[in-house]
DNA sequence: AGCGATGTTCGCCG
DNA sequence: TCGGCGAACATCGC
C-alpha cells in the first residue's frame, strides 16, 4: 500500500472515515511501529480529534491540536475502518476506537513505516530533504533538478530528496511511457524527453488514483501487469529486461525504451 | 528452502 | 559532494 497514488486513496480513506470524531482508546498491538513511547502515543492521542489530514510524497500526516501525528506506510501499510472488534483486520499494529464505537487500524505486515508525532510538517519535510510532491512539482523544478543532477533516471524518479512520492513500480510505468530506458544517465536526456518524463508523472500517477491502486485492472498495454520474470513488452513483443537501481528490480523493454 | 516484495536509512567506496 | 552499492529492518507468499 505504499507509493504516493495508495497513499492518497488511504488518505481520501481515512478522511471519510476518521475526522472529527473523539478518539476514545488507543490499541497498540505492537510497539514497533512507534518512534515514541506507546503510553506517550496513547496520552496524546486519547481524548483529541483528528481535524485534518496532509499527504507530501508517500509521507501522510493528521493535523490534531498542537502536533501531528505521521503515518508512513511502508511496503505493506494499509488502513482499515470498522465496526466490531471481532472484524479486527490481521496485522493490526494501532487501532483507534472512536466515540461512535468504530474503530480505525493502522495495518503492517511488514513492519517497515512508522507511526511518529511531529510537531510541524514543514519542519519534517525539511529535516527530511523531501523534495516537492510529485503533483506539485512544476515543470521549471523538475527541469533545474535534473540539470544539477547526474547519473540514472530512475534512481532520479526513485530519489525522494529530489520527487516525493515516485516508487519503485510507478517510476517503471513513467519511463516505459516516455519510452526512456530506466538506464539513462540523466545528462543525455534531451529537451523532448525531458518534457516526456515529467508529464508522465503525472499522469502515471493520477492514473494510479483513478485505479485505486488496484493494479489488477490496469490495460493490457501498460506495463505494470508485466512486471514479472519472463514476461514480454505489451507494445513489441519482446522479452523484457531487468535492471537494479537503488536496491530494487526494475522492469522495461529494451527495445521501445532508449 | 530460498528468494523477492509498493520503502527508508546508513555506512562505505570511488 | 555526489552517485552507487549493499546491508539492515520484519514478515509473508510463491
Amino acid at each position: 500500500m505504499p507509493e504516493l497514488p495508495e497513499v492518497e486513496i488511504n488518505k481520501q480513506y481515512f478522511d471519510l472515515t476518521s475526522l472529527n470524531k473523539e478518539v476514545t482508546d488507543v490499541l497498540v498491538r505492537d510497539d514497533r511501529i512507534l518512534e515514541l513511547e506507546a503510553e506517550e502515543f496513547k496520552e496524546l492521542i486519547i481524548g483529541n480529534k483528528f481535524k485534518s489530514t496532509i499527504r507530501h510524497g508517500k509521507y501522510f500526516f493528521v493535523e490534531l491540536d498542537s502536533f501531528y501525528m505521521l503515518l508512513h506506510f511502508g511496503m505493506s501499510g494499509d488502513l482499515k475502518y470498522f465496526e466490531k472488534m471481532d472484524d479486527e483486520p490481521k496485522y493490526s499494529k494501532i487501532i483507534f476506537h472512536f466515540k461512535n464505537g468504530y474503530y480505525l487500524s493502522y495495518i503492517s505486515i511488514r513492519l517497515f513505516g512508522s507511526v511518529e508525532i511531529v510537531k510541524d510538517v514543514n519542519d519534517f519535510i525539511k529535516k527530511k530533504k523531501l523534495g516537492p510532491d510529485a503533483f506539485k512539482m512544476t515543470k521549471d523544478e523538475f527541469l533545474q533538478a535534473t540539470k544539477r543532477r547526474n547519473g540514472m533516471m530512475k534512481n532520479l524518479l526513485l530519489n525522494q530528496e529530489f520527487i516525493a512520492g515516485v516508487g519503485n513500480v510507478y517510476s517503471d510505468e513513467i519511463l516505459f511511457r516516455s519510452s526512456v530506458s530506466p538506464k539513462r544517465k540523466i545528462t543525455d536526456l534531451n529537451e523532448k524527453e525531458i518534457d516526456m518524463i515529467f508529464k508522465q508523472i503525472k499522469e502515471v500517477l493520477k492514473f494510479g488514483i483513478n485505479k485505486r491502486g488496484d493494479w489488477t485492472s490496469y490495460p493490457e498495454d501498460s506495463l505494470i501487469p508485466h512486471r514479472k520474470n519472463n514476461n514480454n513488452c505489451p507494445s513489441c513483443g519482446e522479452r523484457l529486461s531487468i535492471m537494479e537501481a537503488s536496491g530494487r528490480r526494475g522492469f522495461y523493454c529494451s527495445k521501445c525504451q532508449i
